[in-house]
DNA sequence: CGGTATCCACAGTGATACTG
DNA sequence: CAGTATCACTGTGGATACCG
């Protein structure tokens, strides 16, 4: 849990996953509502927990790309079934919710 | 994620997964550290997400026993992958700091 | 472009004491 | 037994400004 929790880190898999490779102003403008410090933050969280990987090309303007690790990749199936199950969730909700109208 | 973090929700989940029947002070015995507060406010927090159902004796002294819902159940293939990720995950960790002894 | 540096609010967690 | 009530702490998350 300490790996996928934090506010933004599952939405930055979904969008690194399976094999994407995005750079950083890429992700922030694929992620409406994220602060670039947040963004930071929760990309070094998941490197160091060597989820993605963070490639930094010496140019200028500078360029960082990141992408998901192999270990990382170990975690799909987790996350697709989390999603899944997320969906389904929401039409219960909904369900229950216009059952009482 | 919001249904199942908060640090003691998996701890929880494990020991009622798949059909046990515990009381509350079963549970505070089987998860050493958690405190009365903690544990009611987890549990609170699970039966509104309708995950587990709380059963009320009236009788004296009070019992109230905790179990899995139906729909709860429906979780217990992504906690026991999740279970199953973190324990390769540990021995990781313990090989990688290991190797540079 | 891809970040840091500061400062701040608040939710989550916790210790302790009390209760029907 | 199975909780509340109260108070306190801390880390996460966030707004904003600045930087090589």
């Amino acid at each position: 849990m300490s790996i996928i929790s934090g506010k933004w880190k599952l939405i930055i898999l979904f969008h690194l996953m399976p094999d994407k490779v995005l750079r950083f102003n890429e992700l922030k403008r694929l992620i409406p509502g994220i602060t670039q410090r947040m963004l930071t933050k929760q990309l070094r969280e998941l490197e160091q927990s060597d989820i993605i990987e963070r490639t930094i090309y010496p140019e200028i303007p500078p360029r960082v790309e990141y992408s998901i690790t192999e270990y990382g990749r170990t975690l799909q199936p987790i996350l697709q079934m989390m999603h899944q199950w997320g969906e389904a969730h929401l039409r219960r909700m909904e369900a229950a919710a216009a059952a009482h109208e």
